[in-house]
DNA sequence: CTGAAAGCGCTAACAT
DNA sequence: ATGTTAGCGCTTTCAG
């Protein structure tokens, strides 16, 4: 399948040659061109490094991983990398991998518990010094629990029953402004697209979504709170189904921006203006967000940041700590949820 | 940073501890667990089975790597996986990948050349089996050529000077259809946002655009091709440029989707109506050309199967002579080039 | 049919 | 100040 072009080649030189070049022993090369040469003479060192260069050495990683239990690689669990929450914190971790020469290693899971396991397992198995989760827990997720994580250290990414450190928004506080924000523009009756029930993600957002909707002293429909999967297919049926079983609603809030675009869709399929007729707020701000017209309403935060938090919490670098683990959100009002419409009657 | 969950841990256990257990020596492990047994009594083989099992021994990958050369990883190399048209190369890539145990390694460049032959040089020193180049090459991109590829295996995607193999659309015929779309719905003066003059994708789709434009006896005005770098930002500040210079044109190809969008926002800021006064088809197709308003035609093609084919192609799949080095491309003719209002006057 | 031994390339005691 | 030695865990001749 491949050609072979006119070009120097690997193995560039083992330590050994440069041993021999340099007329020392490979200890001394490895003293030399790892720090470790408090007691070699500057003379020595220069030989050393001079061998080294003119041989192109490189040492072997997997020697060095093999003896040391080092691979500086990182493993990164994501359910979709063509989801665009996902490729944000993609980039977020490679930004602060790659600098420091950590490679990462991107692995799919659809959030199938059996992908989930099987990822988890080769990642352990190439012996990545660290892996970071993304994509949120399941409740009473066990099939993780038994993994070997032996020394490797975690990072989740979003809520997670397992006990490791994570860095995430705060998903409740997050909904219920998003809630606050459709009551102050007067809307009273609610529809919540959550994720599955089990998503730890949609478990929280949901008790925001509550929260708030006590707080205002909103009557609880439990005909307003519909199940989805975070797509845009899964926001367009479950409005479409509110619709046709004559739920009554006059704002929308979605637990992602998917699903809030799809919700858009069914309303404007079915003759409804947003945001006069019902307005609507997403979450997670995906720049898709700002591309939909009417453009939309979203809880906004970095999802780069959360990515870069992860990878410096992980890899201990020197700005670890000001890796927030809880980042920040606002809400970025657009279109879709713009108060042309004033409040009939103020809320208490 | 990291807690320890009282779960069992690796190493879960060598190949000499799984001998002993067996009774016999690592040779006849190592031969009984990687198929070479043809000499060996069942009896032999299932003590050496059960040994491993009941120890939960999984191999070194490490050391096999080291011992075998092989370390069943792939190297990804993508401007910026939070591009549309990458992270579904980087899907497909993974879902060749994956199921077969390798690993994929991913980097992002930004189209940095010093980053390229940084990240290239990482993924060689820790041994990838072989590398996926992704993005497309820049004339007279020397960097790459003194890379010492050893035995690597290299397959690109997108046009490239470097002698490996690539997995590609013709870009040429891809433009050239859009063109023939655009003069077909009666435009005659079409302005091209071009990439970088240096980029090959952008000079092989130019080519396109030349060919259709002499095919059609169109006249070829110069200052209609109007180089930019693939982004919204871009379309939209060459598009304002066009408007203020006072070149007339009624139709737009933008040799990628995110320059179409931009080129949108300007032709609105400007109060030309799409398609009414212009008509602009993208090129690419990622999904935001279906979320844009008005809907966005572009030149669509499958970034996923490009990417499966190039993993495919790298790691001699069962399926790799079905990996099409040239994958077909069609055009998505959408609202933003529908021919239901023909100009008013044909131009010039 | 099976094992002993060499060694992939490197690092780190342990000398000297 | 430097070298010798002993592996990391595995595969693979080469000998029985």
């Amino acid at each position: 399948v491949n050609r072979e072009p006119g070009t120097p080649r690997r193995p560039a030189g083992t330590a050994k040659q440069v041993a021999a070049r340099a007329g020392v022993s490979v200890t001394t090369v490895s003293r030399v061109l790892n720090g470790r040469a408090d007691a070699i003479p500057p003379e020595t060192q220069r030989r050393v490094i001079r061998a080294a260069t003119e041989l192109g050495y490189r040492p072997n990683s997997l020697a060095v991983a093999l003896r040391r239990g080092v691979t500086e690689t990182v493993g990164l669990i994501v359910p979709d990398i063509g989801d665009a929450y996902f490729h944000q914190i993609a980039r977020g971790v490679g930004d602060v991998a790659q600098p420091i020469g950590y490679g990462v290693l991107l692995t799919n899971t659809d959030r199938d518990p059996v992908r989930e396991e099987a990822v988890v397992n080769m990642l352990l198995d190439k012996h990545v010094d660290g892996l970071i989760f993304a994509g949120g827990g399941v409740e009473g997720d066990t099939h993780l629990n038994d993994v070997a994580w032996g020394s490797t250290k975690v990072v989740m990414v979003g809520p997670h029953e397992l006990d490791f450190p994570s860095v995430r928004v705060d998903d409740a506080a997050a909904v219920s402004s998003a809630v606050d924000h459709l009551v102050a523009i007067g809307r009273r009756r609610i529809l919540c697209l959550t994720g599955q029930p089990s998503w730890l993600v949609s478990q929280e957002r949901l008790a925001g979504y509550l929260r708030a909707i006590q707080a205002h002293g909103l009557e609880h429909d439990a005909a307003l709170v519909m199940p989805g999967d975070f797509t845009r297919t899964s926001g367009q049926k479950r409005v479409q189904d509110a619709l046709a079983l004559g739920v009554r609603f006059d704002g929308v809030v979605a637990f992602n921006d998917y699903c809030a675009i799809g919700a858009v869709d069914a309303l404007f399929d079915a003759g409804r203006r947003v945001p006069e007729d019902v307005a609507v707020v997403g979450c997670d701000d995906i720049p898709e967000a700002q591309l939909v017209r009417p453009t939309l309403s979203s809880i906004s935060f970095s999802q780069y940041e959360l990515g870069r938090a992860a990878a410096a919490l992980l890899l201990d670098t020197a700005d670890a700590h000001l890796a927030l683990q809880t980042q920040p959100h606002t809400l970025s009002v657009r279109q879709s949820s713009s108060l042309s419409v004033q409040p009939r009657e103020p809320p208490d």
